[in-house]
DNA sequence: TCTTCGATTGTCT
DNA sequence: GACAATCGAAGAA
């Protein structure tokens, strides 16, 4: 595959976090683990957009755990949930406003076999077909929040991808925010690849 | 295919 | 003390 290894520098970050989330879908997740490349195609993602989006963790304010959302875009936001998983955003928008892009599902291309291993027993489309599944399967965790992911050579970076064109992307109201009271709710800030495996087949 | 429910702990009120 | 940007098992249909 004549795939662009460009890595996403931070200006691609530094946009409303809407555009951002848009423009991932296609783009290279990748994790580099003891020298080995691990990675895949986004194919899902949602933006939370600052202090007065009333789903996103920054709607209190400025915590230790939001911190790093208030930071420099092109960061990593990686945070704990549920007592038992992890979830990876892209930090967004300009130094000190909270906003960040949450990827929720990835297409694996590299390294299939590190990710099966990380996820035993389970069908190859059910690896990273959610935000805490491809945590797992890339060996994603706290240790990452606040890492820079436009590095050429950083653990966890965003290359070039894909060009997906609109008529392939669907937006839908985001997942698992139902006790959000409206009009955030229903904004429909999620951003998913219909039919991905037909999408992709060249890739 | 679908719906329901338990797991398990950090964070904030 | 409540609840969480979820997952996967189990049971019903």
């Amino acid at each position: 595959m004549p795939a662009d290894k460009s890595v996403l520098k931070a200006f691609f970050y530094e946009r409303p976090v809407l555009t951002v989330a848009r423009e991932l879908i296609g783009k290279r997740l990748v994790r580099m683990v003891d020298g080995q490349r691990i990675s895949g195609l986004i194919v899902e993602a949602e933006a939370y957009d600052g202090e007065t989006d009333l789903a996103c963790h920054a709607r209190a304010g400025r915590t230790p755990r939001t911190e790093t959302m208030y930071g420099p875009p092109g960061r990593a936001y990686v945070y704990f949930t549920y007592g038992m998983h992890w979830m990876l955003n892209c930090v967004c928008a300009h130094q000190g406003y909270p906003a960040a892009v949450l990827i929720r599902a990835i297409l694996p291309l590299e390294g299939t076999a590190f990710i099966s291993s990380r996820r035993p027993g389970r069908p190859a489309k059910d690896w990273c077909n959610g935000p805490a599944k491809l945590c797992q399967a890339l060996e994603i965790t706290g240790s990452l929040n606040g890492a820079d992911l436009c590095l050429p050579d950083a653990e966890l970076r965003i290359e070039e991808g894909l060009e997906v064109p609109d008529a392939r992307v669907q937006r839908t109201p985001r997942i698992g925010i139902d006790l959000v009271p409206e009009p955030w709710r229903s904004q429909p800030w999620r951003f998913v690849v219909a039919s991905p495996e037909k999408v992709f087949a060249k890739a």
